[in-house]
DNA sequence: ACCTGAACACCGTTCAAGT
DNA sequence: ACCTGAACACCGTTCAAGT
């Protein structure tokens, strides 16, 4: 593993801990033992930084499309991208605020509409599908992961259901806007 | 006018400007022809500050639940909420990362919420319905004001028609969900 | 290749003091 | 009531220099 991978993700781990606001490249520093400006070596600004830090939860996200009619894929996809953002604290505002879609995001986006048109959907209205879960992913998770831990009276298992009641009302919506029902 | 409402609005003003990373306590300072501690008097700490402007602009968006059918309500509030992020640049992050939701807004959302299940939605799967709308606003928002300008492929308006196409699927998954066709 | 040391222009915030 | 002046502990970043 390259010096530039352990800071990548010595830098997860701090996300994780002190979340957003707090992630410091000085914090960061200290955390490696190391001078504040160790760090561009390796990288050439916060910036890049957090890219490839979007970029190492996205990969686990914007995987091959799975197998399956198009609404488990759909529900895949979503339960994926949902589960990348969860893996450290902050990380759907992290991802929201600093993708540039990225290739692998891009082509995964493609085929799922493509898929979705084969379906018998008319394209753009396959293409306003993907669309609308990924806003509603994005939401949701973004939502989930900010709200202040004062009074959890939900639990863990209970934003799950949520979390699925939500997709299975798309879905619903995308079935019935079907030609053929 | 206050003074303290004078250094809001200066302070949202700055905001549209400059954008959410680049708003400075002490932008806002020489904004106003001010030394930095002057703000202090005013609000307690720019965290106290932010919550103002959320409140600001969130008072627009969370007014009384309007006439019409539950599926015209929801399609208002789906656009009151956007409009209302809007309104500035990187409204949509500052409310979704700021807001701790506000007695009016949650009072909006029962309200929408008894509506909808007055219409024939058992009480789970109507909350799960104005729960799904608001993600999707929140997602979608974020998205189009984070993106940043460098190929501004698509016009505000078919923005706009993109926003109504996803709001008008989920609403149909609702209608679809409900006893009685 | 990787890191140090010292510096620079910036932050948010506090607090005594002025008018 | 509103603001100044000076300070404090922090930021991200650059750059010459060390090993």
């Amino acid at each position: 593993m390259s010096r530039r991978d352990e800071v990548l993700l010595a830098a997860l781990d701090l996300l994780d801990e002190v979340g957003l606001e707090d992630l410091t490249t000085r914090r960061l520093a200290e955390r490696l033992g190391v001078q504040p400006s160790a760090m561009y070596r390796h990288f050439a600004s916060k910036q890049a930084l957090l890219d490839a830090m979007v970029e190492h939860l996205a990969t686990v996200a914007d995987g091959p499309v799975p197998d399956g009619d198009w609404s488990e894929q759909l529900r895949r996809i979503a339960e994926e991208s949902r589960n990348g953002m969860l893996r450290v604290r902050d990380g759907a505002r992290l991802i929201a605020t600093h993708r540039t879609p990225g290739p692998a995001a891009i082509a995964a986006f493609d085929q799922l509409t493509a898929m979705m048109h084969a379906t018998g959907l008319p394209e753009p209205i396959a293409r306003s599908a993907v669309d609308t879960v990924i806003c509603y992913v994005n939401g949701f998770t973004i939502e989930e992961q900010s709200r202040r831990p004062a009074a959890p009276t939900r639990t863990r298992a209970d934003k799950n259901a949520d979390f699925r009641a939500g997709l299975e009302l798309i879905i619903t919506g995308i079935r019935c806007s079907l030609p053929a029902g």
